[in-house]
DNA sequence: GAAACCAATGATACAGTGTATCATTGGCTT
DNA sequence: AAGCCAATGATACACTGTATCATTGGTTTC
């Protein structure tokens, strides 16, 4: 992704974090710029490492990990909880519901490709979980997978 | 569930590891117990804490983590990785396979739910991976949930 | 039965992810 | 300027898991 379209991005959640009455600050901005430039899941340590680098600036984990929960609760980035590493929504310049995502992680390479099943499918699976009496925390699915590009290398 | 269950359980599998030609050793034996009394996700720390208080058996963590490792390449427990717990397979007395299974996890209190959608919703989204050019690598499904149980309670 | 072999287990150290807690900074409000 | 509260810093620690090397123990082979 270009500079100018990372910046476009930031401005825009930024408007959107304003009309929530938060801020997005610059060690916040910082966090997600890397995550957008990125264009794959990264650790929180990652993130460290970028921002120190990128920016000059130190932040401890302690910092990171706040500045993503905060993220994650403007919908600016999505938390993986299988892989413990986080990525960018990519729906951020878009204003409507986008429902519950599908994530295919690579264990290799750390590639994410996000899908969309038809929504019947995902409205047989709330129904089986609703039946199951069990209700859905995280509204996403998320699927250990490895990419083609992997595959074929470790062949 | 009752202790002659269990150990009829224990039974088939040791069974069933000798026609793999592997052995379900006493110590492999004993963690696999504490998942099946359990009923319920439990950590590789969790079961080093049973095996001492249950058996007098002081197993070192890195020798639970290799039993369960050996105990899952025989079917006869689940990683689930959303949780980093293990949980005793349910059909471990069944021979006949049983696809792609799917967990709801209840967050606050550990319990599982096995869930079975119909095989068109999952053939389904295996086509839409398929497409998307990536390959399952754990063929499970993880939910986040929260049971009804601990719905109530914490209202 | 002794030797050799290999699977299973033990011991130790350490890496990665994340949280608890208390302290400090910094921007606004009054 | 004082006070307030959100944001950030600093430190310690808990939990999950792996790397590595050593030891044990049952089985095979001679």
């Amino acid at each position: 992704m270009s500079m100018s379209n990372i910046q476009s991005i930031i401005n825009h959640a930024e408007i959107s974090c304003k009309a929530h009455g938060s801020r997005l600050t610059q060690k916040r901005k910082n966090v997600l710029s890397g995550l957008l430039q990125a264009e794959k899941a990264m650790s929180a340590y990652e993130l460290v490492d970028y921002c120190k680098n990128e920016f000059g600036d130190a932040l401890p984990p302690m910092s990171v990990y706040r500045i993503l929960e905060f993220l994650e609760e403007e919908h600016l980035v999505h938390k993986l909880n299988l892989a413990n590493k986080y990525i960018a929504c990519s729906h951020i310049t878009c204003d409507h519901d986008h429902g519950v995502p599908q994530f295919l992680i690579c264990g290799n390479c750390q590639s994410v490709k996000e899908i969309s099943v038809e929504k019947t499918v995902i409205d047989t699976l709330s129904r089986h979980i609703k039946e199951a009496q069990y209700h859905l925390m995280s509204p996403q699915i998320e699927l250990n997978c490895i990419c083609n590009t992997c595959m074929s290398e470790t062949n």
